[in-house]
DNA sequence: TTGTTGGAGTAAATCGTTTTATTAATTAGG
DNA sequence: CCTAATTAATAAAACGATTTACTCCAACAA
């Protein structure tokens, strides 16, 4: 048995394709199609099961109600967790995701960009990286529209939804010298886009306005892309070679690093030696003792995101891009 | 700058559609083209930025060179590194992944199924529940592959790569024996599902074989459906009613609320006290102490499914279906 | 000379929808 | 009674590709 097209459900009511498709599309009273015929075409489409193909319907209206989600690493769970609450709250709508993971290469985000694009996605959700701007405008000139999240690119403007990085770092370290700490590390990589920069310079300017030193030691910048294994010896040197009674991670994946180099070389984390982690992870709750932490607050992202998505897709009118800005928040375990 | 179709390229090279699209799709030798017209229409397509309208050609063709993946949860580690890893090998041979999750819910899934296949999906991977049998059928019957993967359905004659849970609960459960233990609970989930119950049998068969009594009183059968909250009390109340000197969780996330049951109640695991999860999870390496895992092996997994996909993609004849069963790893940690 | 073959390319049908005209029949208005 | 407006429905074009079936011409054999 073959599908069903609208010409078979036609042929089945004995009306027009026509009348099939306004039916379908709830257009049966504004174009004045009588109950009688609406009652007929209905009862055939339930007793055969039939669904509309969306790929013809796609190529014709130029939409597809599929979002595109574009994130460097969707087995990160900040990423997944994201992935999860957008498909959610898009399913709800309608819409279904498709992703890719960029893994940070701007080679292979522009090649997906343009993948998507000639599926008629739309609309984009991406956490971006430089090099890809031409290719973005390629999709707002194309008035698709495209929300940032996670990371920005300044040159481009479109909604972006984010933390505030700075802050967040600066809460952190400044709850480290409220603590008593005077040698405070920063663990953090060297990807030059805004959202790491400022978690550097909101650790330099809560050090400044506690009145302690800058000390570039101090500061560990981990290349991107290094072996896990070489991420973990770096910052097992840092710990044994300078003398250091807290130190923020600056990322998610650079704290389970450093809890390893921990683990490593046997030191304990207690009130002498205090460690603040970049958005949860359960192996931080589960850690002897708890890992305290800076967490981003991943539903209001999810939902400010495919809320944006969902009021640009609906407005007919070009609507502003907004900049949207979570704090984070600090969750202070065990010893601080 | 509307983007352009095939139509455009053909009349900027000055030769007609057929042409184009010959030598877009590699026909142009097999269609006698000429170099010359061959090399010209290359550098329009170059000049110009032209990509294919994929919708298009998936009306025409019936494929879409994109593959659905339905799994109970993308944002479960287990399910996010199969996703990766499944994208990155699709993505080599130019496929996409558009993926959904089910929630363990049938009437979820079935209606997820119906909107996959009216976007003409090439082929499914599924990590299937039961009562969505017939739309798989259906999927079958309009001969698309489908691979289920972590769970089967024993009704469904489709290929599937899964894990042997029999052994593996078995191996775990003699490796708690040999290391002297005799008061041992198995902590899993009610689920229905043949994977699930091979996780209880497994522990069952280790059981009698180690010639220890089988005391349901140390079996907990956690409802799917309950809260995290929820579980972490029933385990609570089983590690403070019974007397147990081992404890083997069936699945990743009861591993986790049991490590946060054990935290809750203060008890630490120790030589009198040891615990395996299921599935590796960060947070066993960094528990302290470690905990020991039955691990699946996810990359063979997913190059397993893919290569299944590929293989029943690329061969006109209707393949055969195929039963991949790993073993699993026990990863035996600190004290054991 | 005629007929066949192969090379080089194209016109038109098709995939399954949506949407814009258009038609035919009925009703209303003057 | 004639025209205009409304109701109920449809035919056909369009979306952007692929693919089948042609055409046209030159070369070659008999």
């Amino acid at each position: 048995m073959k599908t069903l097209s609208i010409k078979d459900i036609a042929a089945l009511a004995n009306v027009s394709i026509t009348t099939v498709s306004f039916i379908i599309n709830g257009k049966a009273k504004d174009k004045s199609i009588s109950d009688a015929v609406i009652k007929k075409v209905e009862k055939v489409i339930a007793d055969s099961g039939y669904t509309p193909n969306q790929t013809a319907r796609s190529l014709r209206t130029g939409n597809s109600y599929t979002i595109g989600l574009l994130v460097e690493d969707i087995s990160n769970t900040f990423f997944a967790k994201v992935a999860r609450m957008i498909e959610d709250k898009a399913y709800a709508k309608g819409y279904k995701i498709i992703y890719s993971s960029t893994e940070n290469n701007a080679e292979k985000a522009k090649d997906l960009i343009h993948l998507f694009k000639s599926r008629n996605l739309d609309a984009y959700i991406i956490s971006p990286i430089s090099g890809i701007e031409s290719e973005i405008q390629m999709l707002l000139n194309d008035n698709k529209p495209v929300i940032f999240f996670d990371r920005n690119l300044p040159a481009i403007k479109t909604s972006y939804v984010g933390v505030d990085h700075f802050q967040a770092c600066y809460d952190a370290v400044e709850a480290f010298i409220k603590a008593g700490k005077n040698k405070i590390a920063l663990i953090t990589t060297d990807i030059k886009v805004d959202q790491i920069i400022e978690r550097h310079t909101g650790y330099e300017a809560a050090i400044a306005d506690g009145g302690l030193p800058y000390d570039e030691n101090l500061v560990l910048k981990i290349p991107f892309n290094q072996t896990e294994l070489q991420t973990i010896s770096s910052i097992e040197n840092l710990f044994l070679s300078r003398e250091i009674d807290a130190v923020l991670f600056a990322t998610n994946y650079l704290t389970l690093s450093g809890l390893r180099a921990l683990k490593n070389i046997r030191r304990t984390v207690n009130e002498g030696f205090t460690v603040m982690g970049y958005d949860d992870h359960v192996a931080f709750e589960l850690h002897t003792p708890e890992i305290s932490t800076v967490q981003q607050p991943i539903e209001e992202i999810s939902e400010s995101i495919i809320n944006l998505i969902l009021k640009e897709l609906s407005s007919k009118i070009k609507s502003e891009k907004e900049q949207v800005i979570f704090p984070a928040t600090l969750i202070l375990r065990s010893p601080h």
